[in-house]
RNA sequence: CGGGGCGUAGCGCAGACCGGUAGCGCACCGCGUUCGGGUCGCGGGGGUCGGAGGUUCAAAUCCUCUCGCCCCGACCA
């Protein structure tokens, strides 16, 4: 490289672009048709993303910088807390995914390839056989012990439906961090600083949010929470109790037993007609009762094709979670129509537990309670009231087996549960043994017993928490960045073109990025409306207006992006004021 | 995978039913004008109408196939 070239790529990369004129900002009046959440149509007109194929995403500069700052808090918070990062690749071979059968358990979410000489591979959506391969070769010993590696990488999962943006795409950017620990106790050691870690984490990327207990799903294990953004466009529903911090998501969320039976005399079971009478409405139109009169029978099947009726009172909701917790099954689903047909039963919607031979049945607790109710008459047209368990059918076993709900007594406290949208941008994972034991991970304890490691699993979605910072921080105008992950601090906008307006906007400029601020100045030869407008939709939390009529007065304005309030200050104050402001972060540096 | 919709200039759309010169707004380039919330005027560049095949004297337009994208559903961390 000549000297020239040096000093040249000296300079250049010692001083970041931060004008406007020089960056790749492509900001659009209008959203492409297809953005169809706030965050997908803000990040895109800001210039922020674009979209390369379904799910998969160009992060821009603008928004690479706030993937960057983001990536920073977690690495510091990761760092904080013991874990140590490390790179993992993006394929992993077959084989280490044959080791622990998800290789075929795993569905069409795994992206698979095969190399020139036609061996498979995969493309990592998470890496539990890749790092547990990493433990095996080179742990030995408990003295090892506890380990806990993390990553930033990106991933990817061929989602059956890719949608809203970042927020769900197919190609993402996560931190994943696995935890080795010698016994359980060691484990949930781990699990809990890496709980806290997400805690400090999403407070400091400014996000309201509330951790969860959630259900360990596919991956397995014993113990889970989410930590869920909260917002309208949700795609998880959680359940709250004010009282106790209790919070769950619906799928995990427990419900007790109720507390009152029905003790009525047992009457006569009676059959009725119900044409056409199909969903719990029309039937309770039919008979004039209330759905909570009513019990429905769900016909459920699991992978191996075993059907069982699922029996809830009618204005509940089965949980699949919980049944594939009770059927000791994953990926448990209502039967199919021609199952149903071939089992020689009533048709869907007549369905009932009376007459019902060879088939399990089980039920919510709820239904233990009624007496009384309503069924389906296992007969075209027809159902049965008055309908006892016990009396009229078997149950083999009544169980907790249906979603919560609003209202619902809280498992922890007296009180009533509450219902709200969240985005999972954070998932802790007590894994327990699965993966050491199926790949042999094991090491040498104290009294020289081999033992398997006794993993954790945590995982953040790094480009969905931008996302998700957008739902939840923006106007009508535009984003509104919380502090610590705006992609730049300070917007600088000269609204007049004159001499003295761009000289104090140099020396304003030159004050502030001096001192470490990150200043984007619009330095375009563009209208101040344009400029506003942009600014707005960037959403730097910070604009500081120069124009004419303020430098005649000796001052400049400062404008809060949220919430529109105007500081009038002298040039020279502007650096300490926006020191003050600042030092209230704790900011990464990216 | 089932149902629905859409592919025409960088973005947003019209044209299609009824085949005959490919249009509008924004953006972009030039000149002038304006300059504190998306100025105004004049001039200009840019499109194999997603792709392939077919019908026809002639296809953005009609037919067949195909690819891509979006929405709803089922599925899922």
């Amino acid at each position: 490289m000549s000297i020239e070239a040096t000093v040249f790529c000296l300079l250049h990369t010692s001083t970041p672009l931060m004008r406007t004129s020089q960056l790749l900002i492509p900001t659009l009046r209008h959203p492409p048709g297809e953005a169809d959440i706030i965050s997908h149509r803000l990040m895109t007109r800001a210039g922020m993303i674009r979209k390369v194929a379904a799910g998969i995403y160009t992060y821009l500069p603008l928004g690479l910088r706030v993937l960057k700052k983001i990536e920073c808090i977690i690495r510091q918070e990761m760092n904080r807390a013991g874990a140590q990062e490390l790179l993992m690749p993006i394929l992993a071979p077959a084989d280490l995914w044959r080791e622990t059968g998800r290789w075929d358990f795993y569905g069409k979410e795994l992206l698979r390839c095969q190399d020139r000489h036609a061996r498979d591979f995969c493309f990592g959506p998470t890496h539990e056989e890749v790092i547990t391969d990493l433990f095996r070769r080179e742990i030995r010993s408990y003295r090892q012990l506890p380990l806990n590696c993390y990553q930033i990488q990106t991933k990817f999962r061929d989602e059956i439906r890719p949608r809203f943006g970042l927020m769900r795409g197919r190609e993402f950017i996560m931190k994943d961090a696995y935890s080795f620990d010698a016994d359980e106790a060691g484990a949930r050691r781990s699990y809990q600083k890496m709980y806290t870690a997400y805690e400090r984490i999403f407070t400091r990327c400014g996000l309201t949010f509330r951790a969860v207990e959630a259900d360990n799903g596919l991956i397995g294990g014993s113990m889970s929470h989410e930590f869920m953004v909260l917002s309208e466009t949700g795609e998880e529903t959680i359940v709250y109790d004010e009282r106790s911090a209790y919070a769950a998501n619906v799928e995990q969320a427990a419900v007790p037993p109720p507390s009152d039976e029905d003790h009525a005399a047992l009457l006569p079971l009676e059959t009725v007609h119900t044409p056409g009478a199909h969903t719990v409405q029309e039937v309770c139109a039919s008979l004039r009762v209330a759905p909570a009169r009513l019990v429905k029978t769900l016909l459920y099947q699991t992978p191996a094709q075993e059907i069982i009726a699922v029996l809830i009172r009618g204005d509940h909701e089965a949980n699949t979670t919980k049944l594939n917790r009770f059927c000791g099954t994953e990926g448990i689903t209502l039967a199919q129509k021609d199952v149903v047909s071939n089992l020689s039963l009533a048709p869907v919607g007549f369905i009932g537990p009376i007459g019902l031979t060879g088939i399990r049945i089980v039920a919510d607790h709820a239904v233990k309670a009624m007496r009384n109710f309503v069924v389906g008459g296992n007969k075209t047209d027809t159902h049965l009231i008055h309908a006892n368990w016990g009396r009229d059918f078997a149950v083999e076993a009544f169980l907790d087996l249906r979603q919560a709900r609003a209202g619902d007594p809280s498992p922890k406290s007296d009180s009533r549960l509450q219902e709200a949208k969240g985005i999972e941008v954070g998932h802790v994972f007590l894994l327990g043994t699965k993966y050491s034991e199926a790949m042999q991970a094991t090491f040498l304890d104290a009294s020289g017993h081999e033992r398997a490691a006794v993993m954790g699993c945590y995982g953040i979605g790094v480009s969905r928490t931008a996302a998700a910072a957008v739902e939840q921080n923006h106007d009508d105008k535009g984003m509104r960045w919380p502090v610590p992950i705006a992609p730049f601090h300070i917007h600088l906008l000269p609204v007049t073109a004159s001499e003295n307006v761009l000289t104090t906007a140099g020396m304003v400029y030159d004050a502030l990025t001096g001192a470490g601020m990150e200043v984007l100045w619009d330095d375009r030869d563009e209208r101040a409306g344009v400029k506003f407008n942009d600014a707005d939709l960037i959403g730097a939390p910070f604009h500081l207006l120069i124009g004419d009529k303020g430098l005649a007065q000796g001052i400049v304005e400062f404008k809060r992006r949220d919430t529109g309030d105007v500081v009038n200050l002298p040039p020279n104050e502007v650096l300490p004021h926006v020191q003050s402001l600042l030092a209230a972060y704790d900011l990464p540096n990216v």
